[in-house]
DNA sequence: CTGTTAGCGCGTTCAC
DNA sequence: GTGAACGCGCTAACAG
């Protein structure tokens, strides 16, 4: 009696057992594609991806069986041979507030002109969610980050450097850069608004800017330019994250409370600025002479408002597309792209101050 | 002698022929867990998908060894053995305009929530990109697609269908909708807001909107409304796409030069109706007296500024957790799932009519 | 310019 | 509860 103990025999599976080619309505394969042109998949999926290594002939024939077919070719499959992915990560406080869209927009068509897409997270200020969006991203083998400011958890950080990926920092000149950056100083910022308000004649003036790095970083600049200089104040809020117009309303509600009240106040942006200025409208009072606002970034609201608003214009889009032609030049081959790419800011003098 | 005619001896490649493991900086591989582990790769990736299906002290061992290593799973050939990819595609017109921004971060919150994340793509409100981005995403095996409106090349249409993922479209209610559908009627909103000012008093109305599906078809309500209408006229004025302040600060200008002047103007969306308030006050118009203002979206600028707007308020986040869910209830195999959603609008009836 | 071979890193399928 | 093999669909690396 045959004793039937094979411990592991490797027979092919039998072929009902194999794993059937996905349901997918998605259409058809590369291979079909090849066989319908007379060509290997190779010289497919050269006549996609790099056609001036195709003979013309050949390239048409494959174009016409690619429509033929309507074959869509599937990117995973192909990001995970070539390690590639052609997708950018990028991260975000949030995308309602004007200011960071711009940049995403910026981003976005920069990147999709270069064939390359974007995939998008947002953090809602908080380092720890950055901190999943990145992991996640780096496990979808995105082929580039970019995130907004210099401030990130340590292990962030630490991912980032040694994901080998390239890094672009916008919306701030970090200290220690991760790897690239393209942004502006906002601690330069702070300080050339100060300067300029106390040029015009404010002297006690009032910060009311959210939470984040950045934020802080114009207060201190602010703090810089009046350190030493006689007959000057500094009242300071801090708002919730987020840019409303209700909350610059109610920063003008709790200025009338003030005792000594602060001549001008540099708000951390303009949809803040622009509420203050149209509670003023409600209440009547005079602007600038009552009180003197300034806003930040220069959203179209800033020069659209009655009265025109004073604000510091900062290269939002400028930010996302150099990030974009950054990470693109630095996927191209292009090591020795700049590192750091301080794009400035400008003071707009308007009415309101 | 040996004749060495040899035709294609498969011998393995020599080693060094191999190719390389990649130079990934970034990290581990599932195997490398596994051997510290001292379990299989399977079990790995079970801790990791379905920890439910381990048992708890090999879970431990798994997340240990998955800590040493500073593991981070490669989604990507996860994506491609189960052909799932836990990415939702998303294309708006713009994400400048925030009436969209909001929706993207609806549907972002739920969708990361769920552990998915967005792919985003901007059409600039131009159907061809939008043909050109779903291909793309179809291509990246997205499990799900959030389109903006109904209205779409029939070859994108076609792609989506075929392709098995479940759709969302947004902002509209199709009259032939790919798949699910999570919006509310552009058509009945401007018939609504039609009514409203007629029911005001106000007779001789005036459009400016964008040269989009969805304008067009609130368009399209204006005019349903006043048909038959005595007394009742209306001008129209389309506008390049987008929204600005300025574009509505234009339209009171040529608002200016006509003869028989409409007594209300229903702008496209709140930023163009707020330009216009703001270019009201500037000439010393009053609002509503020379001329009604009505807005589109229900922005906060509508209840922030003087005098306060009167808007309709459309479901703009909800359309985009909406969105997320049904996909998400799709993905789960509640196949039942409902396929049309009406969000519904409000008119918000404020001191600009 | 075109083809052959091997394998990217993981999840699925069945067996145990 | 755990494991072994196979292959997802495509591209890199070579040879011709």
């Amino acid at each position: 009696m045959v004793k039937h103990h094979f411990t592991r025999i490797p027979l092919p599976m039998s072929t009902e057992n194999r794993r059937k080619p996905r349901a997918t309505a998605s259409g058809s394969r590369m291979e079909e594609v090849a066989a319908l042109a007379g060509v290997s998949m190779i010289t497919v999926s050269r006549a996609i991806n790099t056609p001036d290594k195709v003979a013309p002939a050949t390239r048409a024939r494959v174009r016409a069986a690619i429509r033929k077919t309507g074959y869509v070719p599937n990117l995973t499959a192909g990001s995970l041979a070539s390690n590639k992915s052609r997708i950018i990560g990028a991260i975000v406080p949030t995308i309602d507030n004007s200011i960071f869209a711009e940049t995403v927009r910026g981003l976005s068509d920069t990147l999709e002109a270069g064939g390359y897409q974007l995939l998008l997270g947002q953090s809602g200020y908080d380092l720890r969610a950055e901190e999943r969006l990145a992991a996640a991203f780096l496990g979808r083998q995105v082929d580039g980050m970019v995130l907004t400011g210099g401030e990130h958890t340590a292990l962030t950080a630490k991912r980032l450097r040694h994901s080998g990926v390239p890094v672009v920092e916008t919306w701030d000149l970090p200290a220690r850069p991760i790897d690239m950056v393209a942004g502006f100083s906002n601690f330069e910022a702070g300080r050339a608004v100060a300067q300029f308000l106390l040029a015009r004649g404010y002297l006690r003036l009032a910060f009311a800017g959210g939470p984040d790095e950045r934020s802080s970083a114009r207060l201190a600049g602010v703090r810089a330019a009046l350190k030493g200089v006689h007959g000057t104040a500094l009242s300071t809020g801090r708002l919730a994250a987020g840019a409303s117009f209700e909350g610059g309303g109610r920063v003008i509600t709790k200025w009338l409370t003030l005792q000594q009240r602060p001549q001008a106040i540099f708000f951390g942006n303009d949809a803040l600025a622009a509420g203050a200025l149209m509670e003023c409208q409600r209440r009547k009072l005079r602007v600038p002479q009552d009180v003197a606002i300034m806003g930040f970034a220069d959203l179209d609201i800033a020069a659209a408002i009655e009265p025109p608003l004073s604000s510091v214009r900062v290269p939002t889009r400028a930010m996302g597309e150099s990030a974009a032609q950054m990470l693109l030049a630095r996927l191209k081959g292009e090591s020795a792209g700049a590192g750091v790419c301080d794009l400035g800011f400008e003071i707009m003098s308007r009415a309101s101050t």
